[in-house]
DNA sequence: CTTGACCTTCAACTTAACTGAAACGTTACG
DNA sequence: CGTAACGTTTCAGTTAAGTTGAAGGTCAAG
């Protein structure tokens, strides 16, 4: 089949296809003598891999290192190593969204909650040094950029 | 201050510094005579606000809509607004990652159950034909006719 | 006066995964 | 034969969030 038989039958574009083979992830194509390529129906398969493996969270360069050049001989110990590692680092990203959301409900809170007598203006600093874990200058005094010393550590802030 | 002391107590590089300058993000900067950068504290805060805010999931776009000029006035509304839709975003993308994960976890038991007597090929042809979700042609003119081996349809792997 | 540490601007480069245009060749149809 | 619909290559551009480097101005010390 032609690439645009092909792109019809996976869905995608025809540049695609072509980028796909040229970054070493298609290599089951022919050239017919007036320099068109041609597929057989294993490029389906191979596409809808590729596409598959993408939506798991997989880069171009992974699938390139994993994708046998035939369907059938797979390397199954990297394989399975490569699928297990891709496990934790989804669970490791599922770690981090938990912390970053409990910071922005948190943070929510903490905005929503303020005392009814209390202005904007503080209000806003309070959530403002709440948030960045350290204390915040009230701004009414002069300014001093003065360099006046070196070493003074404050607490790193708080990875997310 | 000048750019080097604001970096170093920051954390950030100077060019860093710069580049939020020029997206718009760090408004509070003033020129001295000799056209250097001269910065009050507040940037100090500034910086640290963004640095939180983007790794909250927030992208430098929507920090800048977000930013006010005063660090006392923030648009209330709109920021709770955004807030609550990152939360929003990250609960969907742990829904999808959760989908994602499920389907690796799947697809590594389907790799490590096969069956004793069958060979690697065949054993990809059954692993990549449910992880399509399809049928995949038996290759070679040799059929694959174990009687029942679609007995155990299991639900359709979802886009992800 | 020279050295070295700062500071300035501006353009180009980086990564990933493509997309689109330009300019051209091939095929199918009427 | 004309032309529309395919196909080809090559190159440039896109997005995000910066980094790097060149070429040069400023400042304090020795």
């Amino acid at each position: 089949m032609n690439i645009g038989e092909l792109a019809k039958r996976t869905g995608l574009t025809n540049s695609r296809i072509r980028f796909y083979e040229s970054a070493g992830l298609l290599k089951t194509v022919d050239r017919r003598p007036n320099g068109y390529r041609t597929y057989s129906s294993d490029a389906v398969l191979v596409l809808e891999l590729i596409t598959t493996a993408q939506k798991a969270g997989f880069t171009l360069d992974e699938i390139r290192t994993l994708l046998p050049s035939d369907l059938e001989r797979w390397e199954h110990d990297a394989l399975l190593d490569a699928l297990r590692k891709k496990v934790r680092d989804i669970e490791a990203l599922e770690h981090r969204l938990a912390e970053s959301k409990a910071q922005l409900v948190g943070l929510i809170g903490d905005i929503e909650a303020k005392p009814g007598d209390m202005d904007c203006a503080a209000n806003a600093r309070r959530v403002l040094s709440r948030m960045l874990g350290k204390a915040v200058d009230t701004p009414t005094g002069a300014v001093d950029d003065k360099p006046a010393g070196k070493a003074m550590r404050r607490p790193r802030a708080r990875a997310v």
